[in-house]
DNA sequence: TATAATATGGAACAAAGTGTTCTATTTCTA
DNA sequence: TAGAAATAGAACACTTTGTTCCATATTATA
């Protein structure tokens, strides 16, 4: 049997490459590397590198892809750990600014303002995901229904989120990751609640200055 | 005299020059165009291009700052139209696009996805400047106090007004400038309520539940 | 441990792009 | 119209990219 392990060649010079992008990221910003640069770097032949990656992007994603699935991993057992209080795993923010907190290094090269076009999309891209998913449920769960497009939420909270996140690792914290958490849930959550309509308070009534938007429901225009 | 008029001739080379780097990037992205495909596309000789612009990215700046200046002179109509009404001036965001509606091709170019790093670092300076002259003086003006520091709730209301127009400018548009001004304000408004603690209120001890973050205040810790 | 498979290093290469310099020519302003 | 200034064009050295070939090394495994 093979299929599981690579041969031991192919993870060192891999694992080589990546660290050496990641080294060289935080040095002089994502788009200054060049291939030659990593090449030195990482004492690898040139020949080499194009057997394993088709170029920069590439070994590029394919270093944030394990920082994404340990992301996922840890957002997994935080949202069982909290679904029973506060707004329903609604603290996945705060888990994030905790996970950012404890892989500083490869968040500062691959989410902030260092990272090229290409990441700043990649994490764009995650982080709707994850909030479409999220919103969801959320919705589908507490029968709430979205007055303004769900599609403009997310992309509103990705964006806020991915901001702040930003906005954090790229100055020499003087915040820790439970207060960043905490200060973007308390952004968050009064738009949260303007974002749905819970329908048991329409039936009281208690929306009546609600206004929908979009062309979701009918009667809108 | 001439002072204010340049030679013609340098007004063709560079508009030309402008214009073709805006179809450029609409067509492929700003990362994928080289300046010969722009001297190609301008008819312009090279060294032209070097006599005018230090390189690509020079040439690309050069052409957002007249959107830019373009998009304040709109803001401040608009601020001064409705500075009686709602929150003093809070539909910037309305007017933003509004603005974004009427040019929508250099929008596209230079704020969508298809703009490279450098335009959206830039513009994101630019919403965090204006975001910031503006919260101070709404706060300073309604005696309002930051509950969450005013930097991290500039850095998200930044953060979510240029997702969600980069989300409406690079999906083609089904809601008009006035219903994506109309959805951003319904979710920002509560957070804007959020983000200050009104001094009056506080007094009255209505805020009793408020929360004071970060290192501002100095019985926050 | 011997061997077959395969990953690597190094060099050489064409192609594409960058930014500079020089000169002859065209176009402008005054 | 004349002098000033901008332009086109070509040639240049330089950097970067991605490919190919082959000798050498390391590895898995029988």
């Amino acid at each position: 049997m093979n299929g599981d392990h690579e041969d031991r060649r192919v993870r060192r010079t891999r694992r080589l490459l990546r660290e050496s992008l990641l080294a060289l990221i935080l040095e002089k910003g994502y788009d200054k590397v060049t291939v030659q640069d990593v090449l030195d770097r990482a004492d690898v032949g040139r020949a080499t590198f194009y057997a394993h990656f088709h170029d920069k992007d590439d070994l590029l994603v394919s270093g944030i892809e394990e920082l994404v699935a340990s992301l996922r991993q840890h957002l997994a057992v935080a949202a069982r750990a909290g679904s029973h209080e506060s707004h329903a795993g609604f603290d996945l923010a705060r888990a994030l600014f905790e996970h950012a907190a404890a892989h500083r290094r490869p968040y500062r090269a691959h989410v902030s303002g260092r990272a090229g076009a290409v990441l700043r999309k990649y994490a764009h891209e995650q982080f709707t995901t994850l909030l479409r998913e999220h919103l969801h449920d959320v919705a589908s769960t507490h029968g709430a229904t979205p007055v303004v497009p769900l599609e403009v939420t997310v992309q509103y909270f990705a964006s806020a989120l991915l901001g702040v996140l930003t906005w954090w690792l790229d100055n020499e914290t003087q915040y820790s990751a439970e207060e960043m958490g905490n200060m973007f849930l308390h952004l968050a959550k009064p738009t949260f609640a303007a974002a749905f309509a819970v329908t048991a308070d329409i039936q009281k009534g208690v929306s009546s200055d609600a206004v929908t938007f979009g062309k979701e429901l009918p009667h809108a225009v």
